[in-house]
RNA sequence: GGGCGCGUAGCUCAAACGGAUAGAGCAUCGGAUUUCUAAUCCGACGGUUGCAGGUUCGAAUCCUGCCGCGCCUACCA
């Protein structure tokens, strides 16, 4: 792979930029300029230790940022060849610098105590590059990739957990469009388990509904905040009176059988929820293209193509005695198999226990199928992932579910569907977006895979793996629970559908843009009340979903109002606002910068790029025209790690870079006509990746703020 | 008990395969607007990275042991 890079040496400055896209395309490199000129330094270093100590045994070559521009746009630290050398630190950087030779797109290079060999990126090379929006060719992985998220429960309202469930799964969606992937986005629905159970429960035995009073009910406004209340009644009705539970595990035997009454209520309910889930999503621009259910993989029994050949496979066990008396087990995820082999000198008992090959003690037993022959949530995830591999042959049947206003169909899975549909599952990778506390489900599922044999699409399993939301306690305090002197003292509580406890995804959604509407009625009088909904509505959902995606995954987000409401500092808003102020300069100078950008950036040469962004003075013009480079780069970090809170980072970056210079450098009055043209070429750079960067975290920006 | 994760500034969070002076935002205090929009910018204050050892040229990061917290550990989903 480095060898394709190895070609034409020559650093030829000042080149004409056709002549420099001709060879960025014949070196095929890497989606990235950035990332492009490190594996190139990376492999000419690789030579250059190779000529100059012919034989020994170096460690790799690392690559890191430096702390500040001024020392240089990629650092290489030398302390661990030391040993193997048995020179010092700086004086192999030292020989690497003399020894080097001229590397395209790579400027100076200089030695810095106390042993790192700072390299500079070719200024003018590098813009002229970016100016022209050069996109080098990539080479994409084959196959689509299926992404998993939301996966709400029918019953009730989306809270604020979903939210960040959806906000970023549709981000990870987006990422890998924006790299060139081919993605499927599909939202599992468990319309036939308990909690969709007691809600049925909750109409037909609390409120002794009907069906037609339901029907009519669930064509209301936000039915799903009317299950939400009920949902909450239920749970307390099971409180009330331990005997009830009867009742939910009659309902949920007769939801099972799709003859009966219940359920055709169950469906009715979990179908209308569902709309207005989808609705909420929609609101935020998340759209999916697949609703596989429960009720489904029930009725056209993909379970028993499943169970067949687990059985076959002997991944599953069956139990004739003990607390698991006539089920069929697994192994759970990540206990060990060699219990008893390992310190297996004591006790006499290891003989007996070794001739049954593989006996899982009862603490590792995962029950897949209960001693009344049903089927677990486990093992149909099971059955549910192999048809997404295309390991199970069978299919769902397809119709049409809903269209959002881009005329872009959903599908769900029905028993026989339309003739006409898509080609869902089979895919080569998947990414199920599904919090912490189901990792150890996600692995047993994923082992099974292994069990029967299909370790590629097991090696090819990722479980998107996030921490849930929680409520701050002044939160919960505002809401109006009360709460235990406990309770208090936590840094935070857990939301709780059963207890109606938790935020909205609606109510904070309208909250954010009642917020945002009252500044955008104020600045901008002049314009028409539904401009400034839409404005206040893009503002609004720039807050939500930027502040979704700046908590690492693994962070607990411990929400608060004063905070996801903020439009300020380390927000979605400010990274809007630095958007329309670099619109508004273009605006104000009658000059349109998609037009300009494609004539005017593109043609400033390198020369003449290079002459104000070399030397001290040209250090803070670079930042930011080095941290727009990076855009592609970080799209692939986030692919890599599953970790969409770098772009967020990056985005926050560039605006706060983009800010500080707008602050330093009128342009409008700028009086030397070359500098104007290249502060200019610097905000369209600017804004465009901007622009971009927030595409992928699905924030739109306003036309202004 | 076992498994997974977390502990960094008053608060909320960052910190690339172990690298240069541990960074942001909020809050507090002090400044900046005849200017392309102040949803902005500049400055100040704020740290023994939970504790104790270890590994090495170098540790918030890796290892061991403690302390504290959360989640998982159902014939629920």
């Amino acid at each position: 792979m480095l060898l394709s890079h190895a070609r034409n040496h020559a650093l030829q400055t000042a080149r004409p930029l056709p002549a420099l896209l001709k060879s960025l395309f014949f070196n095929r490199l890497e989606g990235c300029l950035y990332r492009y000129l490190e594996r190139r330094l990376t492999h000419h270093l690789l030579q250059c230790l190779q000529r100059l100590y012919p034989g020994v045994v170096l460690p790799g070559i690392v690559i890191e940022q430096p702390p500040k521009v001024e020392l240089g746009d990629f650092a290489i630290p030398f302390f661990p060849f030391a040993k193997p050398l048995r020179s010092a630190p700086l004086k192999i950087a030292e020989a690497i610098r003399a020894e080097i030779g001229p590397i395209q797109g790579i400027g100076e290079m200089q030695v810095s105590p106390p042993g790192y060999l700072n390299v500079s990126i070719d200024r003018g090379w590098m813009a002229a590059a970016l100016a022209a929006d050069a996109k080098p060719t990539v080479e994409l992985p084959r196959g689509k990739i299926l992404v998993e998220h939301s996966s709400i429960n029918p019953n009730k309202a989306a809270h604020i957990g979903h939210l960040r469930n959806a906000v970023l799964g549709d981000t990870f969606v987006r990422l890998l469009r924006y790299a060139g992937r081919s993605v499927d986005v599909q939202n599992y629905i468990d319309n036939t388990g308990v909690q969709v159970a007691d809600v049925v429960v909750g109409f037909t035995r609390i409120e002794k509904k009907s069906r037609a009073e339901i029907e009519a009910l669930s064509k209301g406004p936000r039915f799903d905040y009317y299950c939400w209340d009920l949902y909450a009644q239920v749970s307390k009705w099971y409180e009330a009176d331990k005997q009830n539970l009867q009742v939910r595990l009659q309902t949920l035997h007769a939801i099972e059988d799709a003859s009966t009454e219940t359920a055709a209520i169950a469906d009715l309910i979990s179908v209308a929820v569902l709309r207005r889930h989808l609705e909420t999503m929609d609101r935020l621009g998340i759209e999916y293209d697949f609703l596989p259910r429960e009720s489904e993989i029930l009725h056209l029994h993909f379970w028993d193509a499943a169970f067949t050949k687990l059985k076959e496979a002997g991944v599953l066990a069956y139990e004739a005695e003990g607390k698991n008396k006539g089920c069929w087990v697994m192994r759970r995820a990540g206990t060990s198999k060699s219990n008893s082999t390992t310190e297996g000198t004591e006790g006499t008992e290891g003989a007996e226990g070794g001739t049954e090959k593989d006996k899982i003690t009862e603490e590792d037993q995962k029950v897949i199928v209960r001693s009344n022959g049903t089927v677990g949530y486990v093992g149909k995830d099971i059955a549910y992932h192999m048809w997404k591999f295309g390991l199970l042959g069978r299919d769902f049947g397809y119709r049409k579910f809903y269209r959002y206003p881009n005329e872009h169909d959903c599908w769900i899975s029905t028993a026989d569907g339309e003739k006409d549909h898509p080609h869902f599952g089979d895919v080569a990778e998947i990414y199920n977006v599904i919090d912490a506390r189901q990792s150890e489900a996600q692995n047993t599922v994923i082992e099974a895979l292994r069990g029967l044999g299909h370790n590629e699409a097991a090696d090819h399993y990722t479980h998107f793996s996030y921490e849930m939301v929680a409520l701050t306690p002044r939160c919960a305090a505002e809401l109006g629970y009360s709460l235990s002197e406990e309770d208090k003292t936590r840094s935070y509580i857990e939301v709780s559908g059963r207890k109606g406890f938790g935020v909205k995804a609606d109510d904070l959604l309208d909250t954010l843009i009642e917020s945002a509407k009252k500044e955008v009625d104020s600045r901008h009088p002049q314009l028409s009340d539904s401009e400034r909904g839409e404005i206040a509505t893009q503002i609004a959902i720039g807050a939500l979903r930027y502040f979704m995606l700046k908590f690492t995954k693994q962070s607990v987000i411990a929400f608060d109002f004063k905070e996801a409401l903020s439009f300020e500092g380390e927000t979605g808003p400010y990274a809007q606002y630095a958007v329309v102020r670099a619109t508004s300069i273009f605006r104000k100078a009658g000059i349109d910068p998609e037009i300009f950008s494609g004539g005017g950036a593109g043609s400033i040469s390198a020369v003449d790029l290079a002459r104000y962004l070399n030397g001290e003075a040209g250090n803070e013009f670079w930042e930011l025209w080095l941290a727009s480079s990076k855009t592609s780069y970080v799209v692939e970090k986030c692919i890599a790690t599953t970790e969409p809170a770098y772009l967020a980072k990056h985005v926050f970056q560039l605006a706060q870079l983009f800010n500080t210079f707008y602050h330093r450098h009128p342009i409008l009055t700028e009086a030397d006509d070359r500098r104007k043209q290249f502060l200019l070429a610097t905000v369209v750079v600017v804004r465009r990746e901007l622009i971009r960067a927030l595409a992928i975290m699905g924030i739109i920006v306003p036309s202004v703020m």
